[in-house]
DNA sequence: ATTATTAATGGAATCTTTTTCACTTTAATC
DNA sequence: GATTAAAGTGAAAAAGATTCCATTAATAAT
């Protein structure tokens, strides 16, 4: 069974193909009613569905947008990942997904061949150690979610407001009570933790305490990192609270915390950080600093297709966080 | 700046874009080396990197596969698609994400979406509400993951022995010494879910159980279905242990127990299915039947790009399942 | 009756690539 | 030196859509 094409239907309704794609596409002010329906009948009879690469190529518009992740597998992008999506379908996008694996060759590599692959834009979360630029000026739109590169290029931008969770968090540990309070996170270069460790130094200093490096330990966004993290802590101090800089770091800080028969929250309060779906659910529930990820995903898909769509744009949008306190503080 | 085409670089190497486009393609054993090296250099120089689209259109081949899953967020389709874009980005394809949202009209519109974009297959978990079928033959290849359909059609499946895995969870549970064993899972429709149930009440009956239709509650495979069916659960019976049709279920599962004050796995002994990154985690840890879900993925690839090529391939794989062992049992 | 205007439609170019086939040039053979 | 074969290249068609511009027919205006 061949495809058909817009050629077939102009030749059924015996009329040109230009025809038929005015009347597809709505510019039939010129159009006689009794051919716009004549049209109309065939193409819903036969079921004729236009293609969308030969319209793409020939209008350069692919109603397509590139996905660039560290990995789809973390709750933290799956989730962000189904608001993109959502809100993509509703505007009449795909989304091409493509895994960073937080390799930053495979991700320069993924935008060139989304560029090839005619992408209207990209949304990108970096990976953590690409802090600095590689776009040309003058190529695809691109937003950047959850994380920023410090140059004026015009990318969009959409933000948490990490400094202030990562102050939030802090404070909400002082004002339990904690004296010692570790920062367990990712490597420093990477955005959101850099400012969560602001926002926890700041709330430190503002209250008098002191840093002290030694309650600091940076790896990676993981449950590795928060176990591992949480044992060093452990070592060489009064440690009683700990901020998380992500949940997965909680996760693993508990697991630790569990393995050395430290009671939480009592001897050692712990904060998280995004509230993904299963932080409720940890024992004790993971008390953390939500991030609205769905809508981060949301609010990418907006700015992208307005940047897309020549809109006058902010191309900076901060979302805000929120303390959700549990059971492990 | 303006994007280079084949016929720039054509002008610039002062040969035909036929001459260009073989020696692109590695068609080039009438090509004189001389103009070959030429024309590379040129390619090399200028950064040229043909339009995927373009070429998509003339050689009906696109090198794109969709992905339809019901949610992306849940952790288990997550981790098969990470499995799925892996696999396909080795081998050279693109993956367009789709959420149905367990809903088979969205779903039927997303597999005309895609063949609008001529995608050359098609990695479908249907919703679980769907098991007629309604793809016409002779379009393009779909693979079937973790779902089946009872028809002929020339369509590729790939599958966990839900059935032999649901058999071992509840003969765990018996040997364990489990004397009223419930079964909570999603509704009976969906492929998965009622092949575990035939799984569990084989096991039930080899070892000379009844099937107590009061054990045996049916919902999603959420959280919330565990947690509501546990409480329901609890209301008629000497209940002893669960069968929870995937991990999600289990987690609501302990909830409920925990609320109720009653001990897992003393008085309760519960286990999941999947055994999706966080079961071993929670609290307890939870025991489970573990699915090989990143591999799913990968060979639904594999079988897809197989099917693509016309390769002779066996167009039904069934993966292991395996017992975990954990604390909540 | 002639011109101007509007309505209705279609031809052909275009988007970028691949590929067939024909053509020219060079080399090889007798 | 004539014929044949092989090497090297390019013109043009094709993939399936959109759109510019031209054309015809019908109606209105002068």
């Amino acid at each position: 069974m061949i495809k058909l094409t817009i050629k077939r239907i102009a030749e059924l309704a015996n009329v040109s193909t230009a025809t038929v794609s005015k009347v597809l596409n709505g510019k039939d002010k010129n159009i006689s009613e009794a051919t716009r329906r004549r049209i109309l009948e065939i193409v819903e009879r036969e079921n004729y569905r236009p293609n969308r690469i030969a319209k793409g190529l020939k209008l350069k518009k692919t109603n397509t947008i590139g996905l660039i992740v560290p990995d789809i597998k973390n709750l933290f992008f799956a989730e962000m990942a189904k608001g993109i999506e959502d809100a993509a379908e509703k505007k009449g996008y795909s989304v091409i997904l493509c895994n960073s694996n937080n390799n930053r060759d495979k991700e320069e590599k993924y935008i060139n061949m989304l560029q090839d692959r005619m992408v209207d834009g990209i949304i990108l979360t970096t990976s953590e150690n690409n802090i600095d630029l590689y776009f040309r000026d003058g190529q695809v739109p691109i937003v950047l979610l959850d994380r920023n590169i410090d140059a004026d290029l015009n990318i969009g931008r959409i933000l948490t407001d990490n400094e202030e969770g990562g102050y939030i968090a802090t404070k909400h540990l002082i004002d339990k009570g904690c004296k010692n309070i570790g920062f367990i996170s990712s490597i420093n270069k990477n955005f959101s933790s850099y400012n969560r460790f602001i926002g926890y130094k700041k709330a430190l200093l503002e209250s008098g305490y002191k840093i002290n490096e030694k309650l600091i330990y940076t790896g990676s966004f993981s449950i590795e990192t928060g176990y591992n993290g949480t044992l060093e802590l452990l070592k060489n101090s009064e440690l009683d609270g700990i901020f998380c800089g992500n949940d997965y770091i909680a996760i693993g800080a508990i697991k630790a915390l569990k393995e050395k028969n430290i009671k939480i929250p009592d001897e050692v309060k712990i904060v998280g950080f995004d509230d993904i779906l299963l932080a409720k659910y940890m024992e004790p529930p993971i008390t953390t600093i939500r991030q609205p990820i769905y809508d981060l995903g949301k609010e990418a898909v907006n700015m992208l297709i307005s940047i897309i769509d020549k809109k006058d744009t902010e191309m900076t949008k901060i979302l805000k966080t929120e303390l959700v306190e549990r059971g492990s503080s």
